[in-house]
DNA sequence: CCAACTATTTGAAACATTTCAATCCCGCGC
DNA sequence: GCGCGGGATTGAAATGTTTCAAATAGTTGG
């Protein structure tokens, strides 16, 4: 097949060249694209012969300025490292693909402004959705969006009165999991590694610890120590033990995430400190790595790829608009996973 | 019968209705939204306060449709599960949100007609550039995409004669460094947990163990067992201990990346095999996680984010389509890093 | 008071599609 | 022969921008 080396691009093709060469009109070969049925076969091979022979690639802009919505799906995330989100991403992308739209990841970085900088550009696309783990408390602005038509779903995130849709798991129970895990092994001191109080989840869970020393009868503000890091990291985990008074202080750390618990227990080690008979420590999520920490890791199971894909799942009934949706609310249940990093007597390594 | 109002559904506010309102033409509008410093200030206050008045959202289409390419670039990567891609994001993620560009994420999970079927889908939205590891060995589609105007730089992957720009670790040489390590500490029989050969990564390292091996005046045919893992995740890692005859085979473990040494190791303490007293074990990407292992993980470290960085920015340069721009390729060196579960005299626990 | 500028603003073409009413063609029944 | 029905095709309007040549208003010098 001898091949013409065309130098450089010039203007790119249109499905007004396509028609000139097959010998139909545009409507024709907007058809053939679109509703193949109604176009005579010998017609519609002439067309196609066309497209593939002058490599012709439809418009998506053009398209879309016509029809509608886009085919593509934001999905905002507080912080793309953090593994909580990139294990809940494979959920989400399974479903959407199935409906071949397009994941159009955001990060927020924790900023509330980035975060309304990126819905602004998300919402001039025209997304026929968002699905989003909002930076700020006030989410006002994602009701707005709603109103406007963008379909919305809260992730990780109970979307309280505000009339969106959520899908999150229960971080007031999980914090109470926590809590009562240390509490049943006679710990009296707990100190709690959390991210700042804005965030949502990092506030609920500190209300379910409390929840749980009140329902042994103890004080929490003697039983509980909390640390606030200005980010969930490694390194800010094991910087806050600096901010701890470790030796006469706690001897049992709950980290608000498996990622704040990994810098904490390295940080022990290079100190001296032995886990978990000097000090116990939890984390929260029960990444894939977890149970493979040294030693391994006790946490709160989140049910993540279930909870993309239900939350993706939402988005869809959401965002098409049915008359038939209501606003929902998908509440998971965290699940107590007991390793050795707590000492509890019966630890199920690998599990 | 019901005559349903719905304010959500009304017809979505263009230019000419904030011209209307503001009592300019179209023209005005257009320019105080992209050359402000051609409109008078008045006029200027007057059109910004229609745009916020009637709540006017520019359409990011009609935008596109007139002026060329997209903003949003594609990212394709063959897993979104597996941490190394998700560790090389930050660094992609934070280069292009500087350019106001956004990222579209797609996974190919490792078919080559689900990455066909994303890369049409990338060409129709005019995205400007694609940032890609590609799933097959062969790349001439995307040479011809780059042709036709795409930018195109290979992720984690080298270029070869392709003309592409590509940034990638240099894999033939972590494969030498995990060898010349396992040789070093005495082991004559190693296991390689490996991935398919057709991913490039993966018959790189094993090459560079044969290397290594060769270079200590010994036979690769018998020193190295491989064994081929259908998907390199925890669970393929934990299984594919079945397939090695463990007990008088291998003392010596290399897998692939870390996630396949997680389940090798979980697998090996289920088994009471001891790490690394009755078998080292090492990884390859150096995830967050490997230094928490238990045992910590000895791995060859890639620099994620060095590289996410370093392929956006040449993405940026490549789809700017700069005169001055070049075939280009950078590739990193890896690292190795020794931690205790090579059992090697000198163990750094936690870096 | 006019010519010559300059600073603003305007109007319409162009972009690549989709949609749909109108037309065309062809065989068929009468 | 004629009209009719219906499948296939056409042509043009519509979508929401940007761009740019042309028009308009405002200012200055002579």
């Amino acid at each position: 097949m001898t091949d013409i080396h065309k130098p450089a691009e010039r203007r790119r093709l249109s499905m007004v060249d396509v028609a000139a060469h097959a010998g139909v009109s545009v409507g024709t070969v907007s058809n053939v694209l679109n509703r193949p049925e109604l176009v005579a076969k010998p017609t519609l091979r002439r067309v196609r012969a066309s497209i593939k022979a002058l490599g012709f690639v439809p418009n998506a802009p053009a398209r879309q300025l016509r029809g509608g919505a886009s085919r593509s799906v934001g999905v905002m995330v507080r912080d793309i490292g953090n593994p909580f989100f990139t294990e809940v991403l494979p959920g989400i992308e399974t479903r959407l693909s199935q409906e071949e739209l397009l994941l159009v990841l955001c990060s927020s970085s924790d900023s509330v402004e980035k975060e309304a900088y990126y819905l602004q550009i998300l919402e001039q696309h025209r997304v026929p959705g968002i699905l989003i783990t909002p930076a700020g408390d006030d989410i006002s602005h994602l009701v707005e969006l709603r109103r406007r038509g963008i379909g919305m779903v809260l992730l990780d995130r109970p979307g309280a009165d505000s009339q969106l849709c959520a899908v999150a798991v229960d971080n007031v129970r999980g914090g109470e999991l926590a809590g009562a895990h240390l509490l049943s092994l006679g710990h009296r001191r707990i100190g709690f590694l959390n991210g700042p109080p804005i965030v949502r989840q990092c506030a609920d869970r500190r209300k379910g610890l409390d929840n749980a020393v009140r329902a042994a009868g103890l004080d929490p503000g003697e039983v509980v120590t909390e640390v606030t890091l200005p980010a969930l990291t490694p390194r800010e985990g094991e910087a806050a033990l600096e901010r701890l008074p470790l030796r006469e202080g706690p001897t049992a750390l709950f980290c608000v995430n498996d990622t704040v618990a990994l810098g904490a227990l390295r940080g022990l080690e290079q100190r001296g400190i032995s886990v978990p008979h000097d000090m116990a420590v939890m984390g929260y999520d029960d990444v894939e790595f977890a149970a493979a920490l040294s030693p391994s890791l006790t946490s709160i199971r989140q049910p993540k790829h279930q909870l993309g894909h239900a939350a993706a799942e939402l988005l869809l009934t959401d965002s098409r608009g049915d008359a038939g949706h209501w606003h929902q609310e998908i509440v998971f249940q965290p699940e107590l996973i007991i390793r050795a990093s707590t000492g509890a007597s019966l630890s199920r390594p690998g599990q």
